[in-house]
DNA sequence: AAGTGTGAAATTGTTCACAGCA
DNA sequence: TGCTGTGAACAATTTCACACTT
């Protein structure tokens, strides 16, 4: 009988609400550490993320018990037991695929080599792309052929794909990146792509962000005139 | 006593999770209009976004009944109703701040410019960048200095900004939006903004995205070595 | 005394299932 | 008959408030 895994938490699933606002409490910890601040309490690191410190706290609860009462919570502490429920201690590949402004934008920006991902390929279809090179954090990286896609994204085993190609294109690249062995996608294109269970897709979609705002302003202007 | 405006629907409040997917909504029923498709039903619909179709009526439903009984939904005249909704029919001057790589790749973005938004200011403090101009989807617009934010935001009276700038500037330049009458903000920098109540912020953090599919990943790791 | 951890309550969002209309 | 619109059941998330530990 193998020696069982340490488990990384008292195994209680984390409630996807709970996981999206993992990334902002490690952000706000990596500020205090690096300002060499030791402690903070729920109601300080609330305030820093914009949330309630129950809410915080209710959040912290699901990884386990980290904090002391009555005084608070190690920054470092409690920044590596993030770090480490979130996979971020582990290093992984990840393949942009289409380097318009956008694509490009997102090889060359930093927060993404810096923290736990490292960019192992660029793609695009596009002949004056292909071959010229992009500088990426530390190094720099050539523009493969599309056609390389399934190949290399197979040889570098990446499980994460970024799309970043005209909406017509993004089912296509979904599909080539699936069959590549990824099984997870950030997709920037407008539409729902259709992936086979198991697979998981987040969208960022820039002008929608700004309609639901519009929303907003509108309701603004219609108090205002009501 | 003045005449009462038409109310733009039944006057109910719409729930903060139907109106972050009526972008979705209203991008799929562009796409099935310009297909020349007349007619949809939920399900259909549902399909195209990735929803299922009970929520989706029931979403609808929030903006009034626009559907025929037996039938489905007129294409035009629902995406109409859901522009209307969200105030898409107006055009809203936005600027942004912050030239980078990611802020140009924005301001490139034919997305922004073309449905309802109009780009009216870029504004960075690199003076290398100040005088330089950007294509963005119509006509081309000169970067100008930050210190002219805001005389110039005033000016074109934008109630919508997009924050490109780094994290450590971020809050200052918020500052500045809202002192010059901007009461939404779209922020791409990965730190919480403290803004006056009346303002909307939403934040896009790529770098947070790519963590949450990292957690879905060594989820999916942890569940084949268990 | 201070501040976490957590049941219980309140709120918000989703799914079900079917009445009602074309 | 087919598909919408919607109450009612269910599930997820947030908030409350306080017991508990240091």
């Amino acid at each position: 009988m193998p020696l069982r895994q340490v488990p990384l938490t008292k195994r209680g699933k984390i409630p996807a609400a709970t996981v999206a606002r993992l990334p902002i409490y490690y952000r706000a910890l990596t500020q205090l550490f690096e300002k060499g601040q030791a402690r903070v309490s729920s109601e300080e690191l609330a305030e820093l993320t914009g949330v309630t410190s129950a809410k915080l706290r209710k959040d912290l609860s699901h990884l386990g018990t980290y904090g002391t009462r009555g005084v608070g919570y190690e920054v470092e502490y409690l920044r590596f037991q993030i770090a480490r429920e979130m996979g971020l201690n582990n290093e992984w590949p990840v393949v942009i695929v289409g380097l318009g402004n956008l694509g490009r934008a997102l090889a060359r920006y930093g927060g993404f080599g810096s923290r736990g991902f490292q960019i192992v390929g660029l793609f695009d279809h596009d002949p004056k792309l292909v071959g010229t090179k992009v500088r990426t954090g530390k190094s720099e990286i050539e523009i493969l052929s599309a056609k390389e896609l399934p190949k290399v994204t197979k040889q570098v085993k990446a499980k994460l794909g970024v799309i970043a190609v005209p909406s017509e294109v993004a089912q296509s690249v979904c599909d080539d990146l699936v069959r590549a062995g990824v099984t997870s996608i950030l997709n920037f294109a407008p539409i729902h792509l259709a992936t086979p269970t198991g697979v998981d897709v987040r969208r960022v979609d820039l002008a929608s962000e700004l309609q639901i705002l519009a929303f907003h302003e509108q309701k603004k202007i219609e108090e205002k005139t009501a």
